[in-house]
RNA sequence: GCCACCUUAGCUCAGUUGGUUAGAGCAUCGGUUUUGUAAACCGAGGGUCGUCGGUUCGAAUCCGACAGGUGGCUCCA
């Protein structure tokens, strides 16, 4: 990350290098902040209600820039005291400078209770002791800014503008919005055009993209966006990773229960979920009855089947696991191809536990994600999801305490590579989230393991301990894939679509050289005996070049492909077409049939199937 | 939900300043070919240009609303 810190005071130049271009095509611009970020900066202006800068307007932008830059304007750095410079805004005409100002003035710092330190980058030590403020100046323009700057506008390095986006001032959704515009910047040309390269690539990847060209799953305007609907491709996937993990769990003491998708709007009254989020459920009635709602969890579902019968120490840990869809009113803006739908399939489970098993619980869960994300090669990383000061969260902080602590110590013990983020929780308890990285580095979120001290309580939850008082159960809720269809997002776009041949939904294609009665009766012999196998393998005898048919199996990146013709059905053996990414043993020429197929049923029983990425 | 942009055949895309019956490749279907490891050849079908409304002698093209999507923002139990 050595590269970042070289190249951050010209990212933040290049920040001060547009808005001042910006300026200059529209003087009277209001500039909020333009902080530096990865891969580049941004810059957040307004141009008034009538004036929207848009994607065309890129070009003259960045040739204003390059005047700047070819100026080589110096970076000069002036000081003066804060009610100077609330003057010097107000005179400028930068409400939102001039608000910045006035919070640094009262407060020693522009960042607000709920805004990010980080983002805002520009000013600030915290001190609320503050008499100067520093400006930085080149040529004509002058900013409220912090530095630190390269020498002069002739130092920048090399940008472009990447895109526009809507912004709220200070990221509150009741502020004015602002239009951010955004950069990338490298040192030289080669490093952007190594990066705008990598976004191609990332463009190739995308989970929306492969999701189509392999067949995976669509969308439907007459069922509602948010809601994918799963072709027999994608339901394979779904599938294979559904049953990954419910077999980890079963190895572990889950056991399955089965809920219905709909319930009184009073169960989740008396979980706390409807009020605090009141707005967010759709509520709905059968004739005469009370009213219910599709569920946007399952634990107070299952809190139910714990509750229907007395419960003894001994019982415990109970542990209720189950694969299903919840529902969630995602507004429309926020929905995103698998990433982010409205009916997520969860890999669910509820563990009932007596205080003294959350230790073993939550050590035996963060195993299972070990063992999973090793088998699907993901990198990930542990965030330890902790609670603020905030008064959002319910339940004794005492307890909030022990258990952050009881967790941390569960992370050192088995030496994650963790941090600890702070507002992150639950309002119900601190949880465990599994930050994984796909193959172009990117972070998602997906397995989770959570405490939750708060729903026992409102459920009225119980165990009979040994000295035959009632106590009351710790409730663990975990999910090792998280949502299926964000997992597969993340996982598609990691393996480009190159499927494990466990998963493959397609994992052999026979091709047949002609059309011949012999040769077809061959290849369904072959495809017979695979079945037989329980492998998925197909067959294509279409009227068309073996050429043009091994590549439809290279395009629908099916692991192995077989040709049969005269020389298969004389020798019984087959030489295997093998996926590029797949490692197999340096020999595999000629094998027989049997031995082949016998060879790939293994490997997917074991899930072994190494592919390199 | 908010801001900017996008929507032409199943898919990927052409379509000059508004001007007759809207084009291509792939895919599909029919025929020829009987094929040996990434695209054989010939032919055919397929689109009320997202929807509705407006401007105009005339709209895929201009304007508006709505729907869906893209990039962000906000949100994410």
């Amino acid at each position: 990350m050595n590269e970042q810190q070289d190249l951050h005071p010209m990212r933040h130049s290049l920040a001060h290098v547009t808005a001042a271009a910006v300026q200059r095509l529209w003087p009277d611009v209001k500039f909020g902040v333009g902080p530096v970020v990865e891969n580049g900066y941004y810059y957040d202006i307004d141009l008034g209600p009538d004036r929207k800068i848009s994607e065309e307007d890129f070009g003259r932008i960045e040739d204003e820039m390059q005047k700047i830059i070819s100026e080589n304007q110096a970076f000069e750095r002036l000081e003066m005291p804060v009610d100077e410079a609330i003057e010097w805004a107000q005179n400028a005409d930068q409400p939102y400078k001039q608000e910045l100002l006035n919070d640094l003035k009262r407060s020693g710092t522009t960042v607000a209770k709920d805004l990010d330190a980080s983002e805002l980058g520009t000013i600030a030590d915290g001190d609320a002791q503050i008499e100067n403020v520093s400006f930085y100046r080149n040529g004509d323009f002058t900013d409220l800014c912090r530095g630190p700057h390269v020498e002069s506008t002739g130092k920048v390095g090399a940008f472009k503008l990447l895109r526009i986006a809507g912004a709220y001032w200070r990221g509150k959704d009741t502020n004015p919005q602002m239009q951010r515009l955004y950069g990338v910047a490298f040192a030289n040309p080669k490093e952007l055009r190594k990066h705008l390269e990598l976004l191609e690539e990332a463009k190739k990847r995308d989970h929306r993209k492969l999701g189509q060209e392999l067949d995976l799953f669509v969308f439907s305007d007459l069922v509602g966006p948010g809601l994918p609907l799963f072709t027999p491709r994608g339901t394979v996937l779904r599938e294979e990773i559904g049953q990954f993990s419910q077999e980890l769990q079963s190895a572990a003491g889950y056991e399955r229960v089965s809920i219905p998708h709909i319930a009184k709007v009073d169960l989740y009254k008396t979980s706390g979920h409807f009020d605090k989020y009141p707005e967010r459920f759709t509520v709905t009635s059968f004739e005469s009855d009370a009213e219910f709602m599709m569920k946007p969890m399952n634990c107070p579902h299952h809190t139910q089947i714990y509750a229907s019968r007395p419960r003894s120490y001994r019982d415990l840990p109970i542990r209720y696991m189950e694969n299903t869809i919840v529902y969630r009113d995602e507004k429309a803006g926020e929905l995103h191809g698998l990433s982010r739908v409205r009916g997520a399939t969860q890999d669910d489970a509820h563990v009932f536990c007596r205080v003294d098993q959350i230790e073993d619980e939550f050590t035996s869960i963060m195993t299972m994600i070990k063992d999973m994300y090793a088998v699907f090669g993901l990198k990930w990383r542990a965030r330890l999801s902790f609670r603020d000061d905030s008064d959002k969260y319910l339940g004794d902080p005492e307890l909030w305490q022990q258990a952050q602590e009881t967790i941390e110590g569960i992370a050192k013990k088995l030496e994650l590579d963790y941090f600890v983020g702070e507002g992150e929780a639950a309002f119900y308890g601190p949880k465990i989230d599994i930050m994984a990285t796909d193959a172009l580095g990117r972070e998602w979120q997906l397995a989770t393991e959570q405490l939750d001290f708060l729903q026992p309580e409102r459920f009225n939850l119980e165990y009979t301990a040994e000295d035959g008082s009632a106590q009351r159960p710790v409730m663990i809720h975990k999910a090792l894939l998280g949502s299926l269809e964000r997992f597969l997002s993340v996982y598609i776009e990691h393996t480009g679509g190159r499927f494990p041949v466990w998963m493959a939904p397609e994992q052999i294609r026979l091709i047949s050289v002609n059309q011949e009665d012999e040769t077809v009766a061959f290849a369904a012999k072959v495809l017979e005996r695979g079945r037989d196998l329980g492998l998925r393998i197909t067959v294509d005898n279409s009227n068309e070049s073996v050429g043009k048919k091994i590549r439809a199996a290279e395009v629908m990146k099916v692991p192995y492909t077989l040709v049969i013709g005269q020389k298969e059905i004389e020798s019984g053996e087959v030489v295997p077409r093998i996926r590029k990414d797949i490692e197999v043993q340096p020999e595999h020429s000629a094998m027989g049939i049997e031995e082949f197929l016998k060879s790939v049923s293994n490997e997917v029983k074991s899930r072994t199937s190494k592919t390199s990425l």
